[in-house]
DNA sequence: GATGAATATAAAAATATTATAATACCTATG
DNA sequence: CATAGGTATTATAATATTTTTATATTCATC
C-alpha cells in the first residue's frame, strides 16, 4: 500500500472501529434490517444509529434503500465479515479473553 | 459478540485504523524490523514510532524482543493479514481506488 | 393539510486522538 | 565513568470523535 492508499484504509478501519458499528456489522450479516430495528436490536438512540449509520455508509460498508417512510440497511461487502474470524480468535489467543 | 466483545474488538480495530500503524503491520508482514528501520521506512520521528509501537504492543498486534540496545518488532498474529486482502479489493471496488 | 411514524441534522459538551518538541532512560563501549 | 546510539516518556496544542438533546425533514394516511 502507498500512503494515500493506507490514509483511506485507515479511514474504512475506523468506520468500523467503534462498539455500535461493529455491531450494526455482525447484525447485518444475518440480513437487511430497518434503522429502527438496528437501535432497537443495539439499545442505543434513533440518533446515535443515524449518525453510526452515516459513517459506515460513507465507507461503503453499509448501504440503505428506502421503501416509503423506512430505510433498510445491508452490508455492501461481505469480505469483511473474515474480520470477525480473526477478532475472536485475537480475543481468545492474545487477549486473554474466555470463551 | 456481546457487549463487551465488541468494546475491545473496537479497540484492537481502532489500534489498526491509522496510517503509520498500518504501515508498521505492513512491513512487519515482511519480517522483524528495529524500531529505528520502522521510522525511517515509514518516514516518521522517532518519538512517533515508539508511541505508535506502544499502541500496537498493548493490543498484542506487534510484539518487541530486546538484544542490547536495541529493539526488534514483529508481528504477533499473522492472521490480521488477510484483512490487507479484504482492504485492498474493497478500495478497488467500493472506493473509486484506481491501480 | 394536519398528524404521526421513521429518519436525519445541528449544536454543544465531554473526551480521545494526533503530532511535535523536549527531555529522560538504558546500555554498550572507550 | 563519560559518551553516544537507540528508545521511551512527558507535556502540550491542535484536532477529531463521541454522546446527548433538541429540532427538522419526509412521507403515508386520514
Amino acid at each position: 500500500m502507498v500512503q494515500e492508499e493506507r490514509n483511506i484504509a485507515a479511514d474504512v478501519l475506523k468506520a468500523m472501529a467503534h462498539p455500535i458499528r461493529l455491531g450494526v456489522i455482525e447484525v447485518l450479516a444475518d440480513g437487511e434490517r430497518t434503522v429502527t430495528e438496528l437501535y432497537e436490536e443495539l439499545d442505543c438512540s434513533q440518533s446515535m444509529m443515524s449518525q453510526q449509520l452515516k459513517i459506515l455508509c460513507q465507507q461503503k460498508l453499509v448501504s440503505i434503500r428506502k421503501d416509503g417512510t423506512q430505510k433498510y440497511c445491508s452490508l455492501s461487502n461481505r469480505d469483511f465479515l473474515k474480520l470477525f474470524d480473526c477478532m475472536h480468535l485475537h480475543l481468545r489467543k492474545f487477549l486473554n479473553f474466555r470463551d
